[in-house]
DNA sequence: GCCGTTTTCGGCCCGACTGTTTTCAGTCG
């Protein structure tokens, strides 16, 4: 990523962050939205805006008029006059201390305002005083978790990359099969998305007992630190030093629970509020009608006044519990099977590769997803070395394996002799490969 | 702050788990 773009994604989300402390919601998700953007996209936006303007940072996707200006002040004058009156606000390292797994901005705030916390270091001596628990809204159990998720946090090695993730991955998965009452294992997240860099293993299991799933993995061998472990989920940070995140469900929810987990997130809102549009509800248990003006409905208009969630954890007593029974204004329509859900919703299913909120769904309304390229696609490798030099196999194990995996042809790049530290051939030996090859052929 | 074949203003996803709160806010997925 070029150098600018990184400058920004961090100013756009310690902004977010600074207006969550401040409690304007949407602004913060539009900015962390904004940093998401110049976060994967591939161009360096100083060099998009010279070529093309400021018109082609706000034709960017969720990049609008207020952050494509800000973009231009920076390039021209290195600094965001908004962004360093927040800061001066909260002089804070507000993207260090929000790596620390459960504090997030109103903790922040909290700890600065009262402890005059400005950094992970401020952070840890606090907690280690004891300093911490006697806050109003904290306890000794937030201290000490605090201390242990710093401690984690200082053997952080970052992202995973996609190839070593997923065949560790893969290895976990075949335990998990092996447990009483599973029924489909499946990758989930940004492992299934195939994106290039993985934050942590999300495995979506299907099984009529999920409790024994969750308490299975609890008990694993390599498990160093239980984040969260409940009825429905668990998330553990194992000793190869990453998270992994395992959502079980019953298989009538398989499909709605994939879709939610699959992700991404920004895929997820917009398909949420394609559902409310037409009238329905979409969470991860499946896809519900609203029922309208239902007589038994619990005072609709009360209901209005309130922050809806709140509301209906309320009315349960505790937690809602979806396995048993939805609310009577709901109807179940779909969930089974990741298909039902988008075509309910006018869609067409489309790889996970492609659910990022970048024209994706779109593209699905019309039928015009575009097809992405499959291994079967190539049809040939045009850099192969060879045991003739550096390379391992043989020229005909070579060829064998391409026809394996469905190759029509394959070229033969063995070195020359300029390059001798690799063997590099000579005329006489490139003569003699070519008739290798033709006695092959 | 962003966005729009029902809107250029008025909405903005929805739920699980934890801790310290006595009824829910904060954090995370
Ligand atoms: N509806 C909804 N779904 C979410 C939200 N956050 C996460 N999810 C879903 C979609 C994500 O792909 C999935 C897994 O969450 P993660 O935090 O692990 O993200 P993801 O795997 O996409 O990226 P990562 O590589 O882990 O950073 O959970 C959210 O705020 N709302
Ligand atoms: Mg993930
Ligand atoms: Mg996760």
């Amino acid at each position: 990523m070029s150098d600018i773009n990184k400058k920004l994604v961090h100013i756009f989300e310690e902004m977010g962050i600074i207006y969550e402390i401040k409690d304007d919601k949407y602004r913060q998700r539009a900015y962390y939205n904004g940093a998401e953007i110049l976060n994967t996209m591939s161009e360096d936006v100083e060099i998009l805006y010279k070529k093309e303007g400021i018109l082609a940072l706000v034709k960017l996707p969720r990049i609008g008029r207020g952050m494509a200006e800000k973009i231009e002040e920076f390039i021209k004058t290195n600094h965001i006059k908004e962004y360093d009156n927040l800061k001066k606000e909260f002089p804070i390292k507000l993207e260090e201390l929000t790596l620390v797994e459960g504090v997030g901005p109103k903790m922040i705030k909290v700890l600065y305002k009262e402890l005059n916390i400005k950094n992970l270091n401020d952070l840890e001596s606090a907690a280690q005083k004891e300093k911490i628990r006697i806050l109003e809204g904290f306890g000794e159990k937030t201290e000490k978790n605090i201390l242990q998720a710093i401690a984690f946090l200082r053997q952080e090695t970052g992202r995973m990359l996609l190839g070593d993730a997923l065949p560790y991955a893969r290895e976990f998965m075949e335990k998990l099969k092996k447990i009483e009452g599973v029924e489909i294992v499946s990758e989930a997240g940004s492992l299934r998305r195939r994106k290039e860099t993985i934050g942590d293993i999300d495995i979506l299991v299907a099984s009529n007992k999920p409790n024994l799933v969750l308490q299975k993995i609890e008990k694993m061998k390599g498990v160093q630190k239980i984040w969260g472990k409940g009825e429905t989920k668990i998330s553990v940070h194992i000793e190869q030093g990453f998270d992994i995140d395992v959502r079980a469900v019953k298989e009538e929810n398989y499909g709605a629970a994939l879709q939610y987990f699959t992700g991404s997130k920004e895929h997820n809102i917009k398909l949420r509020q394609i559902a409310i549009d037409k009238g329905y509800k979409l969470n991860e248990y499946g896809l519900f009608q609203i029922q309208k003006s239902s007589p038994e409905a619990n005072q609709p208009s009360t209901e209005k006044l309130l922050p809806a969630s709140r509301f209906k954890s309320g009315q349960a007593g505790k937690t809602q519990n979806h396995n048993s029974k939805f609310k009577s204004n709901e109807k179940f329509v779909a969930g089974r099977t990741e298909k039902e859900i988008y075509s309910k919703l006018g869609l067409e299913v489309m790889p996970p590769e492609l659910r990022e909120n970048i024209g994706e769904i779109e593209a699905a309304q019309k039928g015009k997803l575009p097809k992405l390229i499959n291994y079967g696609d190539l049809k040939g490798d045009l850099q192969i070395q060879t045991n003739w030099t550096d390379g391992k196999n043989s020229i005909e194990e070579m060829a064998l394996a391409a026809k394996e995996h469905g190759l029509e042809y394959i070229l033969i790049t063995d070195h020359t002799k300029r390059l001798a530290m690799t063997g590099g051939l000579n005329d006489k030996k490139v003569l003699e490969q070519k008739k290798e090859i033709e006695k092959l052929n």
